[in-house]
DNA sequence: ATGTCATATCATTATCCACTGATACGTTAG
DNA sequence: CTAACGTATCAGTGGATAATGATATGACAT
């Protein structure tokens, strides 16, 4: 390894860690079931309650979470919030995580580190 | 939300502990870096360790993780073991993640959920 | 102003997971 | 066979975080 790869790496890690934490973001099933809800259309806290299945608090932790993040957006309508998706690429880049799963040759099943 | 609604939504359940697994695999800074150094190349598992800083039981580990998520292949050479990407997807699911990090809408970095 | 509804926050709990050190396994060289 | 090296596994530990129930905040209607 030369000095220069040394360098590419540190300089890599920086961008390490935002990346990591995007894919976080994305690497829950609620906040993926959230971010379903939100693919077709604009919806409020209570209609992805409803949609989901899962607790309110809940729901708003993680919307929270993914509004921090950049991933989704919000606008106010009388006591309601409506969210939606923040950027097109973000349905995109989980359609592509689809894809990938859909071939053989990426089997997340096997894997023994994550338990469901 | 109609009926059918409900099931689309029940069904699409069904691929998304898969989904959260696969983000979750790439979910983690050391596991980004690891696949990092097999972008280009080929690499040992000392290669690896040497190139990323991590502890060699560390990288096994993970690698383990990622072999069973089929997000890398191995193959043996006499007391080498030498792992690469599976698919050239991969890279560019993490590609097109950084270009969305790249982007000024998605701001990880404000995100209080995930204390780095 | 008060009650009601929609949403957000807080504290608690339980779980999961990354890292470390010690050690086992497998392969090659002498 | 034995030593040295590369890799994998295991147990223990600490830290992070998802879910829940209770509660606070904010907006609308009457």
């Amino acid at each position: 390894m030369t000095l220069q790869n040394i360098q590419d790496d540190l300089s890599a890690a920086d961008t390490l860690e935002p990346r990591a934490k995007l894919f976080r973001g994305l690497g829950d099933p609620s906040r993926l079931a959230i971010l379903d809800a939100l693919l077709s259309d604009e919806r409020s806290v209570q209609e992805i309650v409803t949609q989901t299945g899962l607790g309110q608090p809940n729901v708003s932790n993680h919307l929270r979470c993914l509004l921090d993040c950049g991933l989704v957006s919000r606008r106010n309508e009388g006591r309601f919030v409506r969210y939606r998706l923040a950027d097109r690429r973000i349905a995109d880049l989980i359609r592509d995580a689809d894809q990938l799963l859909a071939s053989t040759a990426v089997g997340v099943d096997a894997c023994r580190s994550y338990t469901d």
